[in-house]
DNA sequence: CGAAAACTTAAGCGTTGACTTAAGTGACGA
DNA sequence: TCGTCACTTAAGTCAACGCTTAAGTTTTCG
């Protein structure tokens, strides 16, 4: 398995380009073959491959092959991973400031 | 203000990169200065400069210069919203599964 | 078999990113 | 006042990105 720092960087980048986002939103709707999911773009087909090769390096989808049809999926471990991350830190910060502005409110007392 | 999508992606992109979540990481501590947070970094300071640009372009920290220094604060307003965007597409994908699942379940009595 | 469908690979091109070193700028402090 | 500190700006390098067109490959169907 890869490095985390290595795979939150993966993760971030991938989610980091309106182009992927669009395909994630596209899968949300239910999983579509790489035509699918190409034909609403605004860019060639190949360019949507390599997007498709980003997301799924990051994990955020899983592709099979049948035939000659390759249909995607979403994968939300990832997903899940990168929202963890946000989420842990804000927290913090958010609890770090809480007790700031407890110590401020003792400190107005005096 | 800017583009939603735009904010997404500045977003992201800040957080795709160790040395910048390393900076966010300090940060967690409480406000520091330039210097302070380049010290412990294996980069130059000024590459330190253009990161901490780029994390405030992106909204996840704020920075005030008194004579001449410059102190920088965490600033989760824009975390929130990336942990936010993550979270609903999440929540849909799996309650779409929920849903599929039950499908099938109900399918199987046939 | 042979053509068309559905990718997939390759090569190339212009842009952006992450650094670096060197040279500023403005604020302290002796 | 003058050197030092704390950045800040500039310029240049090298690799990674996002995209394109062109040329494969593998299936499928008439």
């Amino acid at each position: 398995m890869l490095n985390n720092e290595t795979q939150l960087d993966q993760m971030f980048h991938a989610l980091a380009d309106q182009n992927r986002r669009a395909l994630i939103e596209r899968l949300l709707a239910g999983p579509a073959s790489v035509s699918d999911l190409a034909a609403p773009m605004a860019i060639s087909l190949p360019a949507v491959h390599q997007h498709l090769a980003v997301l799924e390096g990051a994990g955020l989808i899983k592709s099979d092959k049948q035939g000659r049809v390759r249909t995607c999926t979403l994968d939300t471990a990832a997903l899940t991973q990168a929202e963890v991350w946000i989420s842990e830190r804000r927290k913090l910060w958010e609890s770090r400031l809480d007790a700031l502005g407890k110590f401020l409110k003792t400190k107005e007392k005096e």
